[in-house]
DNA sequence: AACGTTCTAGAATATTCGAAC
DNA sequence: GGTTCGAATATTCTAGAACGT
């Protein structure tokens, strides 16, 4: 009776049980043989289940009956009354059939299941989880790092565009100088020597550079985004000594009419030097919004918010607003009024600038040549005085 | 007989039994009165209960007992046999006292209980968890990628930073150029026309353009950073031919007062023209911090924390520094010292700047336009003292 | 004999075999009350166990004394032979104390590997990764608010040297007109006052300035740059009215030597005044791809990798190659053609630039006061004239 | 919607077996 | 060879779930 094979003890005693004649009033197979009957319940779990188990409880076996996926099978005697509710109960499992004990094998006893597989993908997934997590985190601090380096990077360029900018303002300082000189120098050579054949304020065809022009008017932009950038400081102080550059300029910025004024008092035909680009005023609201860039650092990151909402309503038509003039124009005109240069330069058509300008250079170096080798050679005078 | 307060049936039901002396055979209070006996299991299930429930099943009233939260009284099986383990069942519960049917209303019956879903919530939790993971590691792909894109930039930023300082450098070579050529012409001008009545090292007011000045020195700065940044070379070359900007420059710091002293030398009076920024030390020194930022862009990342250390201490002066000079005071100077246009600018006030760099524009134009009127119409004479 | 506590039956079933007085023959306690003996492990398996287990084997009720955690005291007995070793088994565990009955709630089964703990622990990984995953989108939602912080900065940085850039334009136009200017006055000079010792085209020494040169040749790639960057317009507009600046700078480019050329055929010597610089082609392909970098921001992340590929093929060799020519050879020779100053500045050996070119702002400044200080002092004629 | 009945499952402990040490 | 332990099964109590009232 003893089954050596790897059928659980359960199964065995359970066939046996069924199987015996002797406890077939108590249990025994149906008739279709694929289940089996329990007939009369309370003596079969008093009287028969201690012989097979160490217990005695119906419970008990029918729990056992469950762990190995036997089912009750369901009377549905509709109609019938009360003592039809004792009726036997019975068991199936698919495996269980009469007369097929090599079929036992197959029935398992459900292993504490529930999660033995949920249990082990979750672990799993938790392994993952937390290696993805831990990476992500890794990662986080990587880009962390960039950021930060970024951030200092910008900060230095910053720096190193206000530093820019600064020297930029110093040179149009420089070249303004260089102009109002020359303008100086050639108003007195003109004043002593020659008598005056035309207006002062106009050109021989009334053309003018606009890049001059702008060469004196963008020094305002900048000393404001370096005074707004850099200490916020009101712009109000007077023309005293040491005023920074914001303040000049500034000043500049605050008495734009009174030095024109003036001279179109002392000569009308000032007054016609008025401005031509017509999208100047693009052009300085749009610098200006530009130079509300900060360039110091610290409030860069707390003004680039609104900085960046004025850039975005001012789309960046500066380039081409700023270009609108023709500087070729007006070197034309320069050039035309002159002799042998410009009829050069007249007959090139299409030549290219940069290569224009080169010989520009070289006529510049002609023009020292030529000065300098005078004295040298006819002048010898000259540098008896020095 | 029947409570008709909230108590379910089986509550009432039980305790009904429990006190029925009729039932005492098969059901009773035990002796300490805090839990109730099932004597007879067999008798009690067949005969009992179908009086009271819809069912004679044992099984079916322990359940229900479950339910209310009864729990079974184990009973240690000592020194008994076999047959004498079917001892009577026990079942307790706080509230199920003898005699305080007024705690029976405490008894609750489980619900199904709140965590069917416990498991589930574990299983979508883990998913949640996932697909959380998932997003954070795309958004950290994501915002790689932009830092990658920013870093370029960055790069870019720097390269252009350093092409326009470069071109700054060589305008500023230029405009030094103009400049001395400028003087030598005037010079030569005064030499062959002009008798000299003061020292030819002041003007008149001992000013002088701290900007010009500004405009020399700065290279020194701008080369460094080039040189510094690019190829890390010594600047120990001496002023031989060949030499680049940076050695150029390199050695303008070098020896600082060499030239002046000379010219002090030749002239006593330029003794005087010595400096009168102050904060020109801070300057250079700013200037050189700022020129150690690299403009090419391996060697960026890497100094940037040391970079950026030498520049924290060195807060933002270098422009409020800079600009501590009054080019609007040179300018009036320059301006004062002349006739028509010195007084009109005195006759100012407020105007702006941008308007009277308009009116220097214009004065520049008409210098030209007198200039080149002079010669072809009317004054051949000027030429002649040239 | 009731049960009701949370200890396990068997604890419970242990210690009433050890303590209960009839079963002192076959199991009580040691002497020490530390632990319990067995003393006839054959009729107490067979005549005991199962009055108290199902079972009547003792390795049963080892193998259960073990998942409780006691443990068998090894008698070392080592000279007494055999029927010692059939002497009474010991079993001892630290909670299982004579008298101390309390103490038996201390010991716990051994959960094998079942997954009650499993359990929490998933629950707790459950939490920390949440918590974790949470931490992780935070630092992430920070770093895209720093991420897009640092991406409009530099689009800000980006537009501000676009400004700068075109102030960079702008000022080399203003300088090329003012050597423009100076040379056209210089030559009316020139051609009403002297004769023409040697070519216009060459100086005494043929040496010219790569500065200048340079001055003329950039504005070209500024103009690609922000014509490529900006609009992407093409820049095979001619020279008309209008024409904007790229445009401009752009067919500089295209005809390069035009204008020398006819200088040349003008004059032959010219022809001399070749590149002195080996390094241009290779700076002005640089500058070429330096200008590529775009100077609007929306196609900046776009053509952002190709420009770095760009980049990346072509180091920084610019700023080297840009410096190779020795502008104070120039300036040297320039000076050296000239009388006092060229002596003062071959005295000053190696003198820095710096404050040589401080000098030369002196010397600005001292030719303005000469050229002031004339007319207020030695000739009022010339106020009289304005 | 709460309660009741039934069948099945979960969970803890118990028993057995066998293997590791 | 004995002790401890893992693992499968067994027993018991409790709970879940479906369905009906």
């Amino acid at each position: 009776m003893k089954h050596n094979s790897n059928v659980p003890a359960f199964l065995t005693k359970l066939w046996t049980l069924v199987e015996d004649a002797e406890t077939n009033e108590f249990i025994c197979w149906s008739q279709e043989g694929n289940s089996f009957l329990v007939l009369d319940e309370q003596r079969f779990a008093k009287e028969i289940l201690p012989k097979f188990f160490k217990h005695n409880n119906m419970a008990s076996f029918v729990r056992q009956l469950n762990m190995y996926g036997f089912r009750k099978v369901m009377h549905i005697d509709s109609g019938i009354v009360k003592q039809e509710r004792d009726g036997p109960v019975e068991f199936q499992h698919p495996y269980f059939i009469h007369g097929q004990d090599d079929l036992l094998e197959n029935i398992k006893r459900k292993v504490s299941n529930t999660r033995p597989d949920d249990g082990k993908i979750r672990q799993e997934d938790l392994s993952k989880i937390l290696s993805g997590v831990q990476s992500v985190h890794e990662q986080q601090e990587n880009m962390d790092v960039r950021l930060a380096t970024l951030k200092r990077e910008n900060e230095a360029l910053w720096t190193e565009l206000s530093d820019l900018r600064q020297k930029h303002v110093q040179q149009q300082q420089v070249i303004k100088e260089l102009v109002q000189f020359i303008f100086t120098l050639a108003q007195n050579n003109h004043m002593l020597n020659l008598k005056r054949k035309r207006p002062l304020t106009l050109n021989s065809n009334g053309k003018k550079s606009k890049f001059i022009q702008q060469l004196f008017e963008e020094p305002t932009d900048h000393s404001k985004t370096t005074m707004n950038a850099h200490n916020g400081l009101k712009n109000n102080s007077d023309i005293s000594d040491d005023v920074i550059i914001c303040d000049i300029t500034d000043e500049d910025a605050e008495v734009p009419e009174a030095v024109c004024i003036p001279a179109d008092e002392g000569d009308a035909e000032i007054v016609e030097v008025t401005h031509e680009s017509s999208p100047e005023a693009t052009i300085t609201e749009d610098t200006n919004v530009a130079d509300t860039v900060p360039a110091n650092h610290e409030p860069v990151t707390k003004s680039i918010s609104e900085m960046s909402s004025l850039r975005s309503t001012l789309p960046l038509n500066k380039l081409s607003g700023l270009v609108s003039e023709d500087p070729v124009k007006l070197m034309d005109s320069i050039l035309r009024e002159n002799g042998v240069i410009s009829q050069n330069i007249n007959l090139l058509g299409k030549v290219e600038l940069m290569d224009y300008l080169d010989s520009i250079d070289c006529s510049l170096e002609d023009f020292q040549a030529m000065l300098y080798g005078k004295p040298f050679s006819t002048d010898p005078d000259i540098t008896e005085v020095l």
